[in-house]
DNA sequence: GTCTATAAAAGGATAGAC
DNA sequence: GTCTATCCTTTTATAGAC
């Protein structure tokens, strides 16, 4: 059998790169694969063959599987999650200027960003949101908590009063967890609209974000005087 | 440490029971694991251990791994997606007599029950729809896709007009998607109700229905005048 | 149908040369 | 920092006794 040889451009001299380069390669690799297939489906090895390097360097680097996952956590979804809660505070911090559609876009927009402009970490932090390791999802929970309650303060005083707690409480749930629907399935999402509408119909980031804004704005007002119909 | 002796009668004698009460045991203990920890992250070993009965069983009932989950699909998930059908058929079948809120409520009633009845039942459903395995997200998603074809075809008819394609889209896959966010997170919103609201505060599956079609209702009919008030 | 034993593979982790 | 080689564990799957 033949030796693949791996772009060797001189026998002599290794293509070593930036130092930094390593590091930053198997974390893009596990980016991409956590994203694609599921944190908990990933193996560290095929993390490592992806990225091209060694199978010890994830060791070396970040000292155990945990280890590159929080690393991972840390450095990317950190800080997606720190311009959410800017964007809610911003918001807030206008007082009744802000509407609830400003409130509901502030939260909406980041995520629809990512789901159309950076797919894979999108993806990464819907999947690291359903990993089956207690751990994996207690990063996730510990990362958006700040954020939820900063949403949940946010939206409380622009809904209209009179809702019942438990329901308001189903409402908000709904509102905070439609993001990672749309960045867990929106290839799904897109495939089934160039199949229903065609291949220039497909929406993008601002569609996303302004229909979310209608829909849950609308969902929260909502039995403010109309309401069901009937009971079956 | 004690032994449990995992209540054995007589000594001499095996509680053999039923004979297809292994069969069975495997399957409980399937939904249970595979529910609690995700499909991808449980091994058949544990299933096994967990059903209390030798590790070479499953093979010998179910051939392999993927024939386990295959069984538990066919035997359970099918089952509660054929309610799903006929639930809207029947609503549909009733033409302008019926709202659009008895379209939601058919989708989301077997839902919320699923959640609060049988929670085992409904994140496995849920775990099935997120697995890293595509042959196994395939299985979810071709036992869905009449549901979903059904309801969309009910609900199209009872939207009001004059919505954009593109933006009817998004909100038919938001109420489609919903319920998978429930089966998959119910315990996180009964202990958030709890600490909340207070334990008896907790909702139930007949409220969170009724909410599900109020919050769903208005969103679908929104922007039919109303709509979002000014750009960020 | 149920058991023990074991093959065969994959994955996490580390030692030690370079 | 990077590599090879190796250890240990877990897991799927099967053979063959009972």
């Amino acid at each position: 059998m033949l030796k693949p040889a791996r772009r060797k451009p001189s026998p002599a001299r290794r293509p070593r790169e930036v130092p930094e380069d390593t590091r930053a390669r198997i974390l893009d690799a596990a980016e991409r694969l956590f994203a694609e297939r599921g944190v908990d489906a990933v193996s560290v090895r095929s993390v490592l063959k992806e990225a091209g390097v060694n199978v010890a360097l994830a060791h070396y680097h970040f000292g155990s599987r945990e280890g590159l996952i929080e690393e991972l956590l840390r450095t990317r979804v950190t800080a997606h999650e720190a311009e959410l809660i800017r964007a809610i505070d911003e918001m807030d911090g206008r007082g009744k200027g802000a509407t609830l559609e400003d409130v509901l876009r502030a939260w909406f927009a980041p995520a629809a960003r990512l789901v159309t402009e950076r797919p894979a970490l999108g993806k990464l932090l819907a999947q690291i949101q359903v990993s089956a390791n207690p751990q994996i999802r207690g990063m996730g929970r510990d990362a958006m908590r700040p954020a939820f309650y900063r949403l949940g303060e946010a939206l409380l005083s622009r809904v209209p009063g009179g809702i019942e707690p438990r329901r308001l409480l189903l409402r908000l749930y709904m509102v905070v967890s439609i993001p990672s629907v749309f960045l867990a399935t929106w290839d799904l999402v897109l495939s089934s609209a160039r199949r229903r509408l065609g291949a220039d119909a497909a929406p993008d980031a601002a569609a996303l974000t302004e229909e979310l804004v209608a829909f849950c704005a609308a969902g929260l007002r909502a039995g403010s005087g109309a309401g069901a119909k009937k009971e079956g």
